[in-house]
DNA sequence: CATGAATGAGTCTTCATTCAT
DNA sequence: AATGAATGAAGACTCATTCAT
């Protein structure tokens, strides 16, 4: 009885195969959106044949959804206890990743396709945006523990107020407008300033 | 040159026809993305015959283009003075529009085709996120010249921070969050109170 | 207000068109089958292209049952009210009809397909093998009247004991067996005679 | 050679996948017909990998034809020495095996694949169609020497009229019609009676 | 021996676009 | 002007077969 026990018949799967694809299609997903991101292109990119990214997909649904379910948070800026350096960083790291992936395409494939694909924008929130919430939300809760902000009801609004003007910069063209990050972090802490 | 004579030759080309496909063109936009939209369906639509449509835009491209173009900035809500109300007033009659025409839809189509057709995001900007905008900063200059808001170096922040909330609460799940509109005027009023 | 009040827009469909697209696919299928014939193979015979037969078709399905929905029974041998020689006239004209269109084949495939595609016996019963039963069954009617056979519940055990040795020959590799339609009717006209 | 060594070097074949392979062919076959039957149904059929098949027999049509050769005729039913009862028995029981294996389907596999795999039908008929044939063939020959039919060249057509029926009555949409054996014995002893 | 991975050829179908009427 | 026919390119997906374990 060898360690193996649990070893697959017959030939494994390759790791670096299931990489490349996966690692193709959500470039591609970015670059040309879902429609027109076909198989051929993921193949070509993967250096694959398609064959062989439907033996582990049955459908680009399940590629695409697959090549979103892998996308995994970037580790958390490391919090420090200074609430105003703490928001300004998850901030800063948010634009950042988005930037470095092309993240205002995929967002607007996911928009695109949510009458079609629900999964899509689905998981893009449950992969990307809740956690980065998550994120926010705590430091905002030890905020109110110390004293530095109002206590309200829930914090939702606020982490809306400091994520949302990234995107609305975006939509004006103003995409990387330097020093959105503290001047949204100013404005949220100096509207629960304690009475 | 008679290209320039006051009246074409040949029977003039039908009003309707070219407002019916455009309308149809936005519509299927909004509802099945750029790349999904087919050009029959629009026909379709429009009750009108796929060769019509390439008679008047010679591309896809040209025709999806034509029917951005046309869309129009409803008119804005009336200003009544009251720097508050104004504001949510605008919010509100945006979060309205936006739900009535599918708008995340739409963005998202431009947002995900921007690397292929730069052209829908431009013009979806020029036609309603800008104008739009505009009415939020006249309502905050207005303020600021009755002293009720600190004089900021420009107030695009301001702006952004007063519509971003509603693109951050879309990402987050929260769609139609009821009170948006009043939290996110209150936090950015309260940010900008003068000292 | 001209003859052509009916005529319709644009530029009309091809006859020729039609015409060659059916027979190739009829050719194909008896050639082929139904599984093995490939639109692309239709396209390439009936010189045309693949979308030309879509325009028409909306399926594989669709062309074929069309095509075989266009065989038109021969015309009838003429009858000579001779009992004996029109029966084997109509024999030797259907053996012969179902060599020259590769019957056997076309009536394989059907039958092949008759749990997926149960149209296309329905079909082939209905075009050629029910007219033929029909012309089989006149004669013997008259037959009867005339005095010559028994009169019988109903003569479809009749009809088939005429045309059953064709298949039965077929089956055992004996498929044009000289004399077969003489044979044939000597016999039922045997077993039918009045006492 | 030690190709000719009684014992096979190695793991031995397992027979039990043999026979799983060859009866999932042949249902499958019956079902779905040459060119629809995949190897991978066929497998999954037989609880085998798609290697395994291809491991026994290089290719689909070798493995299709193996299984039509493994097709044995069912015992005959037993002669009893009345040759009214003895044939209808036999074509009884024709029809019943032909019901149980939807032998119709089957056969219509082999003929429309005549052109492309001449071997299936060849098989057919050499392991179902000449025995069955052989049967009546040999009932006949005792009723004519014991005089109760007339002495022909060839009893070929004799038997092509009893088993015919059964054919024509499928193609007309009569398939399964009561009392056909009856019939057609009574119809070719009645012909075939001594003067 | 037996298995699962990998592949190239081929399937039906859809689409944007150009032609003929 | 307006329509419907015609087409070439491309898309997702399937399959028989060969390879590596």
């Amino acid at each position: 009885m060898s360690a193996s026990r649990t070893k697959a018949a017959g030939r494994p799967r390759s790791a670096e195969k299931d990489a490349a694809i996966l690692q193709a299609a959500l470039q591609l997903l970015a670059t040309q959106g879902y429609t027109r991101m076909s198989l051929s292109q993921v193949a070509e990119v993967a250096r694959v044949s398609k064959s062989t990214i439907h033996l582990r997909w049955k459908t680009k649904a399940d590629l695409v959804t697959a090549a979103l379910a892998a996308v995994r948070m970037v580790e958390a800026p490391p919090a420090g206890g200074n609430t105003r350096a703490d928001l300004v960083a998850i901030l800063d790291d948010f634009a950042a990743t988005v930037q470095r992936v092309r993240g205002m395409a995929l967002i607007g494939t996911c928009l695109a396709e949510e009458a079609h694909t629900p999964e899509l924008l689905a998981l893009l929130r449950e992969r990307t945006v809740l956690p980065r919430r998550d994120l926010l939300r705590t430091v905002l809760e030890q905020a109110c523990c110390r004293g530095e902000i109002r206590p309200e009801g829930d914090l939702e609004a606020a982490v809306s107020a400091l994520l949302g003007p990234f995107y609305a910069d975006y939509m004006a063209g103003q995409g990387g407008r330097a020093g959105w990050a503290e001047e949204a972090v100013d404005l949220v802490l100096a509207g629960l300033r304690p009475a």
